[in-house]
DNA sequence: GTCTATAAAATGATAGAC
DNA sequence: GTCTATCATTTTATAGAC
């Protein structure tokens, strides 16, 4: 007999082996022997690796916003609320070992398939469209940047830093990423 | 009998598949097929799967700044050249089917392997450092942001110009980093 | 140097017992 | 629902003829 969960302890192990390693150099091997399930129990749960590939999608989108409401609930203000977005997604690649965006590893590996697309795009959308709404509670702002401008600049710092951090497994980039933002929020 | 040019037209198909479909995903039997060579040709010239994919990256690296070299010749001034750098990678990307960076994407996939990783990183240094070099020769600019941050937000804006027109297969995001550049310099 | 044939392992997925 | 056994393919890579 075995304890209940091996539907999560099947999405939990794929999503991890997803994200540190790829999705494609990730076997259903690995992931039945890492969540010590069986074979079919795996394919009882989700009918085929690419319905494991949305599921941990869709669980990870959900998850970080919720991490990230939290976050930023303490947080006074938009312009720090704005600034707090840095260093929600610093701490989450710390925790995560810099291996970068999660949507935007699998985006590079998988962007044809349209389902996988779609929850990037959505993923993508949702975080910008924060940034917006924060940017335009800004009161009296006077910049050379107009509303949309600035929101854009934010959100591709904000991409660009974690994108570098990958490389250099580190969160230098975004940290000055976040200098920027200060500088000209 | 064959043509020669057997290892340039594995290098050439490799890289055309590694970059449209992912490095993973593609198998060497679509390459000796697409390639129209035998398989020990493949592993005659290049002895294993991992080899050419460095000569892709190797190969990819040296034709992208010969290129850009060219594209920035006839343009006149570090403010010029600096913007020509996003027509650069819009011209690019139009060409490539807006897939994104080629070294980005396959850091997305294989940034384990550190042969791959430093090619990846120098290739991106080594763009950086031309971006910082051509800010500093701007002559008496007067900005919020010191050299140093202009420098690096540049490069986020392109950065980040490139892997969001992955998403929606277009230029439009790069357009406007490309439009908040010019406000900015 | 290029070729065909083949190896050994891993891939995603299914059948059928319990 | 979970299990073991097995399927047909595909994977990277090698051997040996020409």
């Amino acid at each position: 007999m075995r304890e209940s969960g091996v539907k999560e302890r099947i999405l939990d192990t794929a999503s991890r082996l997803f994200y540190d390693q790829g999705y494609h150099v990730t076997g259903i091997n690995q992931i039945i022997e890492e969540a010590d399930i069986a074979r079919a129990s795996l394919y009882n749960h989700f009918p085929s690796k690419t319905d494991l590939l949305l599921a941990y999608l869709d669980n990870t989108h959900a998850s970080w916003f919720e991490e990230l409401d939290a976050f930023l609930k303490p947080v006074a203000g938009p312009r720090d609320k704005l600034l707090a977005l840095f260093d929600f997604r610093i701490q989450r690649q710390r925790k995560f070992k810099y291996k970068g965006c999660h949507f935007n590893r699998i985006a590079a590996e998988a962007s044809d398939d349209q389902e996988v697309l779609t929850r990037v795009k959505k993923h993508k959308q949702r975080f910008k469209d924060l940034i917006y709404e924060l940017v335009s509670q800004i009161p009296e702002r006077r910049s050379i940047l107009n509303n949309d401008q600035l929101a854009d600049t934010l959100f591709l710092l904000l991409e660009g830093g974690i994108a570098v951090g990958l490389m250099y497994r580190s969160s230098d980039a975004a940290e000055q990423s976040k200098q920027i933002a200060e500088t000209i929020l």
